[in-house]
DNA sequence: AATGAATGAGCTTTCATTCAT
DNA sequence: AATGAATGAAAGCTCATTCAT
């Protein structure tokens, strides 16, 4: 059970602080002091130690992303509505944080010149999310799905860099405004 | 004359190391091993120590899109068609490069929450690829300029992450084709 | 145990190089090679590095010289031949020196500008060696103890300053004959 | 002209810098941005560097003190009232100063451990107000003008030492009055 | 599945000095 | 008697990791 809390809380922490200040960016200690837990406990659940960490922290980062396309997209008539609603959500997500996180997927993908796990770990949580939006995709008839899904996670890759450049989530919801127009038009 | 090729220098191979592993994973005897210069001659250059050499490299490095994207959208008789111009130009840019570096601007906003200064220089190179894209865009009689300049900047964006991701220029080459479909539609 | 005696070796070392240069004469690598300890083990004993380590020195050496005024000043009988005695004491010492250290509180009270903890330190050093000197000169029934009490600590203070630049403890042995001659006036 | 002012100007910052922070925790660049010379020129009036300048200002800060004491023995009709007066005088300089600065050759005789010429410059200090010293206390019919003089100056060194730790120049004017009473006795 | 003391390589930065002009 | 760019050694400190318990 403690155990169980103590791989979470581990894993919350670092995922915050390797979105707040980059894989490089942020030190072991300061994951263990953000957790409470005592200096040698991350060996334990983490053999593989800082790289292991992220890796699972991007891999929790991206799942909570592809919950929400997940469950937004199942409720949704058409692929343009469910855009709208995935990048509103997302805005609204972060209006609510004090500082504006980056995506889980980018702020790992830097570090992927010399550590390749990490690459690795970012590619696939991307081919989730993309599968994700593909067969919701393809189930509402969209006709290019594989093409919509890929400039979908493009602007939102990128809409995700602007608000981390503006510190605030406006981008997201002009993405969303966009995205309506290209379907009226 | 050696000053101005010793200050070139050290930017340049800052600004490859920087896009290549990160603000926090380069480390400064890495850039100064790279440009061949002596120790002590980085706070010569530049007084401000790391933070300051960044910064110079992000607005080297933001220049130079900014200079591609002046010159193709120059010459380009509508948007779709310089935008186009411009993926397929990163996409070639990028393959013939060994290893895929990251945008200039988003390789340095993640250490933007401990230095602030960056995610100011992050933020101005941003702004002034947007004003020129503006520009071109209102000469060109776009309806809506400022959206469309801002919705490329996040496609660029996003498809740059995904070619970090993939160690591979396709992205830009997929974004490029979906632009011409948009407009044929 | 070790940690203890690590610890120690740690605070020895510094002690002396810390009287033998001063402060800011003094480096860390100096110190963790005088001690034979790793270079990492310092931050492990003192936190707070540098600061701390000369924090702590100062009261360890602070507290040698409060031990040799209270083991003199509990046999004196009068406070002439307690204050002389402690002056040829400390002329012994420094006698079997190779190098005349400089006073503990001198040597890190010149850092206090830009180290206010150490001006601290060594404010609460000369605060205990002057409450131990007025107890046992209340106890003898001087007649003014407070002024007593400082007055002997001045004229120690400046007894190690010509000790130091002359390298020799001959100095207190003159403010001893002093002491005796001011007393048989 | 702008020459003597130079040199003099270099000194008077580096006397101040010098009893401030101690010869090694000054750094040149400070004393060069604190004189508003240029960065080259120190080398041409100091050509032997920071220690040579570090002599003359010892020397330079000594000769003030020298001044100050043959100023009140000349008109001074015994010892007690001369040493009173020149305690008092101190105190006042000290009064008037926002951080108390340490005795010109204590902030360089630490450093003596490594520059030995920072040493030989503080013993002749010394030496040169022990001269004057007893000089005056010889005309003054002093009956042990040796030994009275470098009690003083033991005496003064110390009283400067507790004003640096308490940083308030009160210790001379407790001095002064413990000289005033051993005359009365 | 837990701990925290211990480690040495690495970090960014400042240092006193030299040298070509 | 002047300059300021250039230098590399050394500074204090933090790092991710290991290991004995």
């Amino acid at each position: 059970m403690s155990e169980i809390s103590s791989r979470e809380t581990l894993l919350r922490a670092a995922s915050r602080l390797f979105r707040l200040k980059g894989y490089d960016g942020t030190g072991l200690n300061e994951i263990l002091q953000a957790s409470g837990l005592p200096k040698g406990s991350l060996y334990h659940h983490f053999p593989g130690g800082k790289r292991e960490l992220a890796e699972a922290a991007t891999r929790t980062g991206g799942e909570a992303v592809a919950r929400l396309v997940e469950r937004v997209f199942s409720e949704a008539e058409d692929f343009t509505s469910g855009a709208v609603k995935v990048c509103e959500t997302l805005a609204d997500v972060i209006a609510h944080q004090d500082t504006v996180l980056a995506c889980p997927v980018a702020s790992i993908l830097q570090a992927g010149a010399h550590e390749p796990h990490l690459r690795a770990a970012g590619q696939e949580v991307l081919a989730s999310w993309n599968a994700c939006l593909v067969g919701h995709l393809r189930r509402l008839g969209e006709p290019a799905p594989e093409m919509a899904a890929e400039m979908l996670i493009m602007q939102m890759e990128g809409a995700w860099m602007l608000s981390l450049a503006e510190q605030d989530g406006a981008p997201f919801l002009r993405l969303a405004q966009w995205l309506e127009r290209q379907k009226a038009a």
